[in-house]
DNA sequence: ACGTCAGATAAGTGTATGCTTATGTTTATT
DNA sequence: AATAAACATAAGCATACACTTATCTGACGT
């Protein structure tokens, strides 16, 4: 849902949790290292995260391995489409990857 | 700010506002038709998009006239493309808007 | 100058949200 | 079986947020 999407990614530490998973999956005990953060407010942000789709989790053994889920981000590229009328004609990056996306 | 673009999206009401203003600019009485919101409130909201860069306005006369602000859509674009490598690849109405574009 | 209209701002209120501490659940280890 | 580790859930609390009513500001028409 669009709602959970947005309200999830409205939170500044939820933002950096997913950044983290972004650079690679882990687990809530490695994602909560230098974050100052208890391991319940981690627990309750992943849940967050995960019911809106911006990350899934594997169980793996008495770990849970926590990733980013591309699912989510196609969502927001969706709704990002919509007002392509309106991105300005110098983003060029993103035109580079998609290009890249081409090959 | 980033932070302010996706807390001022986490609304659905100004996620409606801005979606408004996406179809053609107008004025806040205009924004207001058939919406079921009260004056202060429609102009609390536009003060928000506003201060996120998603919405800019221009005084006309008596009326203040409001419309989208590409910045704001560049800023959320630029951070979705940190996410590319997770972006799935059949996002093709992205593809086919950005060779577009490109013409 | 006066009233009116478009919109902003102020102050108050109920609810949502992010945190805390405490406890539950599941899996592995011994 | 008993303990420990990784994580989830429950309950309570303080703050943030979206709304309301009331008032203010600025621009126009007469």
């Amino acid at each position: 849902m669009e709602q959970d999407i947005f309200r999830a990614l409205a939170d500044p530490t939820r933002r950096t949790i997913f950044e983290k998973l972004a650079a690679g999956g882990m687990n809530a005990s490695a994602l909560r290292e230098g974050m100052a953060i208890s391991q319940p407010a981690m627990s309750q942000h992943l849940a967050v995260l995960r019911q809106a789709g911006l990350v899934r989790e594997e169980r793996q053994g008495r770990f849970i391995n926590y990733e980013v889920d591309p699912d989510g981000l196609a969502l927001i590229a969706h709704w990002l489409a919509k007002y392509r009328a309106y991105w300005p004609a110098r983003i060029d990056a993103l035109k580079d990857l998609l290009r890249d996306m081409d090959q």
